[in-house]
DNA sequence: ATAGAGATTGCCT
DNA sequence: GGCAATCTCTATA
């Protein structure tokens, strides 16, 4: 990637559904001993205040507790007892809700992640929240970091114009499931989910 | 205590 | 397209 610098907190908005649009274009970068890994986020979805589909619906839990930091710090969990997701906190510190990332588009230490995967498959390696925890290895070790300060994983901007942004149904959730909180790259082929919502 | 659901993935037909 | 794997939390007894 073309050196992208540290997002400061100040720039993230503090609303939920305007941060996960505020993220679509920017960095995740990965610092590891191999080497940095991290792409371009191109798949978001919020989980706001109230939200009965997010986590922190019936408080906190020790599961849960990152989603009410500050913005901008990391909540990980397991989801099916398998797979690592990735969220961004959002809203005021005591406030739990956050951004899921689902999807970034590849730049740096691709070997890394083909590693991490077990695949060559570029498309692959990143595109799906569990699929993304994987490649850069992201467990809950980083649950409850600052993404907002150079260290192991943190958040960037290169300052590249963004591509038009779509906005869709969030994905393999009961709950609110008919509100339009994803957004996503129109037309990148990095992004998960069927077809029917990617128009 | 026990059972069921869940922000997924990979392997099977 | 269907389905099992496998951990955490919640609801019910």
């Amino acid at each position: 990637m073309a050196h992208p610098r540290v997002l400061d907190r100040a720039e993230l908005p503090v609303d939920t559904v305007q941060l996960a649009r505020f993220l679509i274009g920017k960095m995740l970068v990965r610092m590891l001993a191999e080497g940095v890994a991290g792409g371009r986020i191109v798949e978001t979805e919020g989980y706001d205040i109230g939200d009965p589909a997010g986590h922190a619906y019936r408080g906190m839990t020790p599961r849960n507790r990152a989603l009410f930091l500050e913005r901008g710090h990391a909540y990980v969990y397991l989801a099916y007892g398998s797979s690592f997701m990735l969220n961004v906190s959002s809203e005021m510190s005591g406030v739990g809700a956050g951004v899921l990332i689902r999807a970034i588009e590849p730049t740096d230490g691709i070997g890394i992640m083909e590693r991490n995967r077990g695949t060559e498959r570029v498309r692959d390696l990143a595109r799906g929240p569990g699929r993304l925890s994987a490649a850069l290895g992201i467990d809950r070790r980083l649950d409850g970091i600052d993404l907002c300060r150079a260290g192991p994983l943190w958040l960037g901007s290169d300052g590249q114009a963004s591509d038009e942004i779509g906005q869709s149904k969030r994905i393999g959730i009961t709950r609110a499931a008919d509100r339009l909180l994803r957004f996503y790259v129109r037309g990148n082929w990095f992004v998960s989910g069927p077809q029917a919502l990617n128009g």
